[in-house]
DNA sequence: CATTGTTCTTAGACTGTCTAGGATTCCATT
DNA sequence: AATGGAATCCTAGACAGTCTAAGAACAATG
């Protein structure tokens, strides 16, 4: 997303050509850019803001698989604070993809349970690009699948370590700002 | 994220076993998550909100093509308002990311440059990870690239796709809405 | 039962965005 | 040149989504 960035030249790859490093480096971004537009339809088309739509598509995860959602559940999914979510749950009630409903035991808890209409809704949305996906791999040979899921999980690996670095890299940096006199906006 | 979601159950793969289609989604899964993990990390060790990291990274890659950028560019590319970038800017300028030069021939506009130290922060953020991921696609054999370029274009195209879906669906859901009469919040 | 903990909500503040409109400056036409 | 329209950036005020703090209702435990 840099040292790379300049033209784009190169940029487009298709098949059949020598495909460089460089190329499948383009191709990832393409894909992660795919996405990110892809949610922001998904979002927009359903009016919601992405905190929005994730708590929805867990609810109807859970759902599905017979688990019931309680308010403190969304906030440790979502992170952000149960006083969030109830504010979070008052716009889904209102736009009716959610309904609150008494806790049967717990009179305290509340039970979220998302509504027919958004499980159609979401299901409906993602549901074609997932068949795409799937059928996708499907067609690959067995020694394909092995060669992308090293491919995978080796730059998920490299994204996944940067942590530490950066730890280390934060303390780097805040020391030598406080040589340099740059004061701190802690 | 949804209909195999579950448990993750089958969720872990590691080299040598036979590699199934729901291997390579739950990695590109997985590769993702840890994406925008990264993103958070980077972003939240630097103090910056995502949009203030976008901007830099861009104006890092434009600097370093030599080109100059303006607010009306920075708001072009981060899709926010030229307001909303003048305050984005006051933001950057504070910490010390960003400085506002003047336009050496036009007097309304203004050059922002990104500060050395900004540039150095990004750079040693981000470039062991990208020096990893260029090490791992280099070992790999030119088949091997093809074959994950392939994988990459065909996700990024199942992707893009569900754009028209999309506008088609959500005409659907509107006109399914006003027949169950169940009001509008357009 | 009295205390302590949990669960959700309400209230008020903050941050990042937007729209509307103002001040400068540029450019094209007269 | 002079002038009117366009472009560029900024300021002001509003709004949405988050947060923290604190309260009310209930549960669990001694």
């Amino acid at each position: 997303m840099s040292e790379s960035g300049e033209t784009e030249s190169a940029g487009y790859w298709y098949p059949g050509a020598e495909t460089s490093t460089v190329d499948v480096l383009n191709l990832l971004r393409r894909y992660r850019t795919a996405e990110l537009a892809m949610r922001a339809r998904t979002r927009s088309s359903m009016k919601m803001n992405e905190t929005d739509l994730l708590a929805l598509r867990f609810l109807l995860g859970e759902q599905r698989a017979g688990r019931e959602v309680k308010n403190r559940d969304l906030a440790d999914r979502l992170k952000i604070s149960t006083a969030s979510v109830t504010v979070l749950l008052d716009r889904l009630e209102r736009s009716g993809h959610v309904e609150r409903r008494k806790h049967p035991t717990d009179r305290r808890s509340i039970v979220i349970v998302a509504t027919v209409e958004s499980d159609r809704e979401v299901r409906e949305t993602l549901g074609p690009m997932h068949r795409r996906m799937l059928a996708l791999v499907d067609e690959m040979t067995g020694e394909e699948r092995t060669t992308v899921a090293r491919f995978l999980a080796g730059m998920a690996a490299a994204v996944e370590e940067v942590a530490d670095i950066d730890q280390e890299f934060r303390e780097v940096v805040r020391v030598q700002r406080e040589k340099d006199g740059l004061g701190d906006e802690h």
